[in-house]
DNA sequence: GATGAATGAGTCTTCATTCAT
DNA sequence: GATGAATGAAGACTCATTCAT
């Protein structure tokens, strides 16, 4: 099928909405995102219907990327704590790479018109993770608990340690291993 | 002198933004909230400046609230271990207890219309949490981290806990002491 | 009959309401008028009805006040020339002495709430000038034109020159009588 | 490109503007001057940020309009006197051809929301005039007084006029030629 | 009578969305 | 498809006036 419309475009609007809604939150006007995108206020209505859809679009956008990130380069092979740390080290080091979009996330975290379609979606490209908790779980390295309550935990804290990280730069990545080690703390079956 | 303002219809008032302000967003119109509250558009606005003044008025309602329910009943001289389980059982007891309340204060975390005044006046009921923790660090019990970081790891640990304390009710006082656990290690100095 | 209330607070209000009017228009809030006054926002309404009405009795108690000053000592058998000149001067003199008044009065000018009445009641008071008006205008002094168009006129160039007057203090006294003379130029009978 | 802005509409909205003003002051609300003007409400605001900077644009179009109509056919080489009543007249004439517009302008002048730059622009356009006023003075036919206040004086004496030409519309001629004269002598050099 | 909290209609302005060009 | 003017329903806030104290 041919693409409609300037996948460009598209892209221009995602990135300046990225922008804009970092700055000055979800609420900012649509005219402010267009205008930074360099297109008509109209334009982006011929990309998006609403401008809640635009949002959900945005927030699948950027949890795409930030699997795109995380499972690039992800070592199947390796041990169970290794494959954890690939994913910790990628995902606050995603986060410091894209302040913006991370901001954004946060901020799409207490949204009250995220569709639940969007939600799955924005989960969905973690499969690969996800396996790799299920055998931790499986072979008694992890506690025996949900694993969606174990990719919050993991989820909240590294937030949490991405905004230190961010605060003192300077001890950036002693906050990134120490953060972790909390975190295979936390997580490990205890003896 | 005239009818002098009312406690009660302030109360009145911050309650009933709570409780809009949890089901659609700190975005709400005031006139939902004065709705709510029973009393007329106007009437809001003697109690407070400006929309703005009131989230951060309620803002400081709520973690005082939550001071009193962390702080009461706090074992000033137990170990530094039943100090923190006695934090953390109440956090997420008060978190439980108080659904709206909690969804607020998670919102207010990426409002950008917080003041630093207010952010100060929401800390400073948490001094005896403080000392508890700053003593865990010297005493080396505790990793050798900013008090900030283990505060803020600690809250996070305990929002993920609540959600699913909130959604499986019946697991709830599981999660409650496995997330303590969890905390307790990820915290703790490794030997 | 006994005077109700008090003369005091009234004429607090209406002195509050010539220094507010002067400075904000006469759009300025019956709040600010009350705390200028020292009273209570109710307060001004158990003394004139509406605030329209307060508006209508400020304009009369100035045109009063205006009346006095020109009225006192005016030289009822000295020339005409002479008693319109005491007319000028007393005016540009009271306008000068009491700019807010004046300032009121030229807002009141363009207010499309004066009623008739207060507008006839404003007039009243000048009946000595119009007398000597007519006296002029019969004994072919003046031009023959309508005592109400002269006095308008009049008024118009005296307003002109307080303005003048005030914008450079130094040749106050210099405008003052130049004004004069252009007046009595305008309004003399030509040979 | 899409619908430019027209020409038409906002010369509807300061049109309509002018009428409501005229009637009820500028406090009216803008509601009145949109649904007079035929258009939404928000519409006005495409054309001016502001309601305060709708009324400057008024205020610089109704002078630039009045300029229009008395530097027309202005007798450039004519007598001083022929000048002056050449800009008497359609000064005059212009007022009482649009009340509406001189009662705004009226108004504007004791409102306190006007720019300097509007002040300036709005004065600027009568420069030949000025040039008129400078000559006479130099030609000693004019008293010496500032150009600045032989302008007002002449526009408030102007505008007391048209006020009795509407009054009394059967002896406007007479008015109009007598406030002349009246100027005339109040404004030339007594020998 | 004095007070000032309470009221709610009214104000300016914003903004998502539509639609003529 | 792209544009941006047009729309009008909100929204936050104001203010003259009322009324409980």
């Amino acid at each position: 099928m041919a693409r409609p419309q300037s996948e460009d475009k598209r892209n221009a609007i995602l990135s300046a909405a990225t922008e804009v809604f970092a700055e000055r939150g979800l609420g900012a006007p649509t005219s402010a995102i267009s205008s930074t995108a360099g297109v008509a206020e109209g334009t982006l209505f011929t990309y998006f219907k609403t401008k809640d859809e635009m949002v959900n679009a945005l927030y699948r956008e950027i949890k795409l990327e930030l699997a795109d990130a995380m499972m690039s380069g992800f070592p199947r092979r390796a041990s169970i704590r290794n494959r954890l740390q690939h994913v910790w080290n990628s995902y606050t080091g995603w986060g410091i790479a894209n302040p913006m979009q991370q901001k954004v996330l946060q901020q799409m975290g207490v949204w009250s018109g995220l569709t639940e379609e969007s939600k799955r979606a924005g989960t969905a490209p973690f499969l690969e993770i996800e396996k790799t908790a299920e055998a931790a779980v499986a072979q008694h390295v992890f506690q025996d608990l949900p694993l969606e309550f174990i990719a919050a935990a993991m989820s909240a804290l590294a937030d949490t340690t991405m905004e230190f990280m961010r605060r003192q730069p300077k001890q950036a990545s002693r906050y990134q291993s120490t953060g972790f080690e909390m975190l295979w703390a936390a997580v490990c079956r205890k003896k």
